[in-house]
DNA sequence: ATCGTCTATCGCCGATAGACGATGAACGCT
DNA sequence: AGCGTTCATCGTCTATCGGCGATAGACGAT
């Protein structure tokens, strides 16, 4: 996956990759799930749960999309798991967003 | 709808709202139908399916999407229609977006 | 008046998302 | 050994998405 050395190099990446990664983030559980990793920085899967009121398998779930899109790390500890933002990679979607939007807006 | 206002003066939209534009932005096709309607400032429906390869149905609900969104204006022109990028709305959401990133990676 | 074009909308469908409960594995503790 | 906790995964259900064709309305041209 060398999506984001692509994206790197030519300001860009393709609409299916920056869709993607803003699916990942297109959801407000998820985007609490992303505020409440970033304010804690300890994020096994329980902590979540219990400031989402949720069901444990729904979190684990949205966890999952999260790891997948590779925004959140994950990395097993014990019995516990271990959620946390990957910083880079959120900044990285930003960034693309930003460079959509500006390619968008240079008519002006 | 007052969802931009808040988020000019808090610095970021709640996840819900967020949620909700990004969700626009999260599909290929209406990444490309931006990035077309930014390039040709023109901008019917018609010329859209011609640059997309899918049917006229189709297209019609990706721009109501981003419409619905605020991210796209709309005005019928006639027998054609007028879609344009709103540059300001497409900003608005790079900005929540990179509030929201700023605010998780903020921490390192 | 009629025809052709451009749109938006409707109805339909297959696929996917998002929620849940149940289950079993892994682990710490007693 | 046995219990409680944590977690990922599975199966199920429902709602929504994304696609299409068909249709009707609006309009220009003939």
């Amino acid at each position: 996956m060398n999506a984001p050395l692509i994206e790197k190099t030519c300001g860009f990446a393709d609409s299916q990759t920056v869709a993607a990664k803003l699916a990942a983030l297109s959801h407000p559980t998820r985007i609490e799930i992303l505020r409440h990793l970033s304010a804690s920085r300890s994020c096994c899967c329980r902590e979540v749960v219990d400031h989402l009121d949720l069901a444990q398998s729904t979190v684990s779930q949205h966890l999952k999309i999260l790891v997948d899109a590779g925004l959140v790390r994950y990395e097993p500890d014990r019995q516990r798991s271990r959620y946390e933002v990957d910083s880079d990679a959120l900044e990285d979607v930003s960034a693309s967003l930003a460079a959509l939007v500006n390619s968008c807006c240079s008519g002006r």
